[in-house]
DNA sequence: CATAATTTTAACCTTTTGGTTAAACCATTT
DNA sequence: AAATGGTTTAACCAAAAGGTTAAAATTATG
């Protein structure tokens, strides 16, 4: 059966995201990521070579919901406004469902920035084509001037930070409430998009 | 002669810094602490007991470095604009001079948020104060209606996320070109404080 | 200057860790 | 049912890592 093989490679791959994301490349243990799977520890080496195999499988996973597809929607025939409550509302639903990777990716990135290379060339933003709405819209008196890395900047930062900073922020302004703060990343989707449209609006 | 003693002291400290907040806890290794120092392994341990002390040591450093005092400038008598313009001028100048503080507290954090406890709530921070004075300027019809909570994270958020994402941030939107980058987090000193102001004007 | 106290070092120890291997365990095929 | 090929495991290995120790070097003290 074809399946169980399949299974098992899954159920390490579901592991070695828990334990990778929670605790870093080098936070984490071959045989933490074995017990988790419940197999045996060289099942691990027998699927993927290396620890560092595995990491990397985890680590292509945890950028795909990390860069968000924002160019895809301004591609679409929105308002730029519509298209900006578009984009935080889907960034943060996605965060919420995955909320330790921001810290996972920014701190794997800046420990061996190389990874990258291979991976985000592939799926390249180019902020071209949403400088280029930007800029139209600039002239066209709807939006403040800004430029794309302000805005694009802008947007990802208060969309990310605060899952980034939870548990310092959770703790600080939150008396450590898990479902308040969750809640109040909830009602983001609204406050930021707001709080951006504000900040540009003409 | 004590200052030699104090010199060692130092000399381990501001190694352990450099490797600690470059690799994390986990990746710091204790010898190239060591070499780093240009001192034999067995004196870390003479001066720090363990490799978890010498952490602590940089951990305390680096949250006074991230956590910000923004309290003392609302505790001045200063227009609430003004008020955002220097908190954001002096926070992200901070950060240009450790900037990789916020990726290490971040990840260490969210490794070990427990190490917080006892620290920040030293240090506490308390929005009370803060909150009174948006409510009050939101009465005033001087900005529009926002939560201190929203207000608080969305302008820690544009200050230290591009710090914290550095690396992805320079190579997607900056060529990788370093000074460029560093010119960019220079300018958000205005252009983050206007972005701010022009969101929450009434 | 001699002795005591402190600082520094080289060598060593123990545990942990990623990784290997050879044998056991299936499932499929003939 | 025996042979075959892929899968899983227990036992093992070598290297790395944090930590210790006893002696040497240096500094302070009487």
């Amino acid at each position: 059966m074809t399946s169980l093989k399949a299974d098992t490679e899954r159920k390490i791959l579901k592991a070695a995201k828990k334990v990778f994301i929670h605790k870093g490349l080098e936070g984490a243990r071959m045989q933490e990521i074995a017990d988790e799977a419940k197999i045996n520890k060289a099942l691990l080496h027998y699927y993927y070579r290396s620890k560092e195999g595995l990491f990397s499988a985890v680590f292509r996973f945890a950028i795909s919901r990390f860069v968000p597809k924002i160019e895809e929607i301004f591609e679409t025939e929105t308002p730029f406004f519509r298209k900006i409550e578009l984009i935080v509302d889907q960034y943060i639903s996605l965060l919420l469902k995955n909320q330790f990777i921001p810290v996972f990716i920014l701190h794997e990135i800046n420990r061996n920035p190389d990874r990258l290379i291979s991976l985000i060339t592939a799926a390249g933003l180019k902020p071209e084509l949403i400088a280029l709405q930007i800029d139209q819209e600039i002239k066209q008196g709807v939006i403040r001037p800004i430029s794309a890395q302000n805005l694009l900047i802008n947007v990802i930062s208060l969309c990310v930070f605060p899952f980034a900073a939870r548990p310092l922020i959770q703790r600080l302004l939150f008396h450590n409430d898990k479902k308040a703060y969750t809640g109040f990343l909830e009602s983001r989707k609204n406050e930021v998009a707001e709080f951006v449209i504000s900040a540009i609006k003409a």
